[in-house]
DNA sequence: AATGAAACGATCGATTT
DNA sequence: AAATCGATCGTTTCATT
């Protein structure tokens, strides 16, 4: 870890966002370098963590997965031990694509993504018979403006 | 579009999604498979648009974004024009990383990563002198949880 | 859906600057 | 120390069966 970044690095990561398939002589060619440089930067930038993960994004509609929805939760329940058991809860759920800890006076938010509203009752009632929560409000998506992972570098 | 999707697609999915670096015969070997079928199905997808980006995902705090916003945004104009203008903004500012439109009272959820508390004063500031907005709320993350852009296939 | 071959790209060591 | 070159090996791509 710790590793320094500099302008190069995050040209290069700018290219892999952007296009992860693409060749290295292309994202070299783009960067202003050549292939062995790149290389190794890209090498040194996976085992330090940067670069956590190469993956495909999908059309979440076109596989069924019609219902998005925000979900945001105020709990009474601070004691670690509650804690633990609603945090495994929330990563072992695969419908949960996103978990934060909020500071203020709700205390969670989180991504669902599931098929449809009914799957969505679901998910709920498993998750509040599984940890007590005080209060959750659930926001409906009725229309992804903008989704990306494109960190702006 | 409009491509029927298999069980056997289904599990090409998953196996791009939780790692897209791997070869096809490796791909073709999880999935029960072989290289040429894989292949075919795979440009199919991609051609119907169902795989709409081979990406790699960054650790944010690393290159310097420690903060991340979500946004919630009421307003009292619902006009086509103002809408419009509010979208176009959205999707300019690469600071905003999702923006949902919602049912309910509240009316669009930001997800917006930047360095620190102060440049999201200064996305704010800019984004309430491009357009009007009756009320903001914007809840600080103090923890990512989870974050996956996985589909649970 | 499998085979196999040609084109292409990744990887890494040797050589040069 | 770091870039370029080039050999080798693996992968993708696609025509044929």
């Amino acid at each position: 870890m710790a590793l320094r970044i500099d302008d190069m690095d995050k040209k290069i990561l700018g290219e892999l966002q952007r296009d992860a398939a693409q060749s290295l002589d292309e994202i070299a060619k783009r960067v202003g370098s050549s292939k062995t440089p790149v290389w190794n930067r890209i090498r040194k930038l996976k085992e330090a963590g940067v670069i956590r993960q190469q993956t495909v994004l999908l059309d979440a509609e076109a596989l069924g997965f019609e219902a998005c929805f925000f979900v945001l939760i105020r709990t009474s329940e601070h004691e670690a031990d509650w804690q633990q058991k609603f945090l495994k809860a929330l990563r072992e759920r695969p419908e949960v694509l996103e978990a934060h800890r909020l500071a203020g006076d709700i205390d969670y938010i989180l991504k669902v993504q599931v098929q449809n509203a009914r799957a969505y009752d679901t998910f709920y009632q498993a998750l509040i018979s599984e940890v007590k929560v005080h209060n959750v409000t659930a926001l409906l998506s009725m229309e992804e403006i903008k989704s990306t992972s494109m960190l702006p570098l």
